[in-house]
DNA sequence: TTGAATATGCTAAAATTTTAGCATATCATC
DNA sequence: GATGATATGCTAAAATTTTAGCATATTCAA
C-alpha cells in the first residue's frame, strides 16, 4: 500500500494518523491532547470522521466514546514510511540509512550487540534472490 | 530543527520538499515532472515561492531559470525524518527499525556485511555516554 | 536584432481544509 | 429515573491551500 504520509492526506490528517499509529488506538480526547498546535475538539472529530470515510481508520465504541484504530497494520505502514525516507534522504540505500540510525549517539552498547545479531540472522535466514 | 514533514507544511509543500531533497536541486519543470497528481506549472511556481518565503528553499539562477535547493542540509533533514518514523512506528526503538529495514528482502549479502562492519565501528568509535 | 520559446512576478479566483457550534444521544451517579 | 457531564451527528462558515492566467523579462538562434 502507498505511504499515507506523502500523498492524499492533508496536514492535519497526517498528523492524526501519526499519533494514532504511535499510540495504537485513541479516543478523540487522546488525539486532541497529542496534536501540535492543538485544534478544537470539533475539528478533531471532523478529521477522524473524514479519515474513517477515507478508510484509514475504524472506530469501536467504548462506553460513551469512540476509540479509533488504523486499518492498515502498523508494521506495514511503518515499512512504507521507512521506504519513503530511504528513498528521499538516503539514495535508496539501506546501508546509509542504518548508518544514520546508529550514528545518532543514543544507541547503547547492548543495542548495538543486538543489531549485530539481527544482521547475522538476516544473512542466514533471508538470503535475498 | 523540527521535521518539516510532520508540521507546518501543506500536502503539496511537503511533496515538493521531498522531491527536492531526493534530487538535490531542481528547476520548476523538474519538480513538476516529479510530483504525484501533477498540478499546473503555475501552481508549482507558487509553491516554490512560498517554500522559499518560509525559509525551506533557496534558489539561484541558471541561465533563464531558477534552480531550487533546500536550505537545511539533507543529512540533517534525513535524521529528523528518521527520528519521526522511529518514534511513530517503532516505539522509538532503533533496533526494531533496523529489523524492519533488513527484513525487506531486498538487502544483498554484501550490504549485510557492510552493515556488520558499520555496527562494529559504531561500537568502537562512538561509545554513547 | 528580432522573434519564438520559455522564464518569472503578481493578482485574484476556485477548491480544499479546518473550524465552530447547535442539536441530540449516552453514560454514571445521586 | 432525573440530572450533569461528556459523547457524537451534522451544517455551514472561516481560513488556508491550490490553481489559473495575464503581464513582463530573459535567453537563444536564425
Amino acid at each position: 500500500m502507498e505511504d499515507y504520509r506523502t500523498v492524499k492526506l492533508s496536514r492535519r490528517e497526517r498528523q492524526i494518523m501519526d499519533t494514532v499509529y504511535q499510540h495504537g488506538q485513541m479516543s478523540v480526547a487522546d488525539v486532541l491532547e497529542n496534536l501540535p498546535d492543538a485544534p478544537s475538539y470539533s475539528t478533531v472529530r471532523a478529521l477522524l470522521r473524514i479519515l474513517e470515510e477515507k478508510g484509514h481508520l475504524t472506530h469501536q465504541k467504548d462506553g460513551p466514546r469512540y476509540i479509533y484504530r488504523p486499518t492498515q497494520p502498523r508494521h506495514e505502514a511503518g515499512q512504507s514510511a521507512l521506504k519513503q525516507i530511504v528513498q528521499t534522504f538516503f539514495d535508496k540505500s539501506v546501508e546509509r540509512t542504518v548508518a544514520a540510525l546508529v550514528s545518532d549517539a543514543e544507541v547503547s552498547e547492548e543495542e548495538l550487540d543486538r543489531l549485530s545479531q539481527l544482521i547475522e540472522q538476516a544473512k542466514k535466514g533471508d538470503p535475498p534472490s
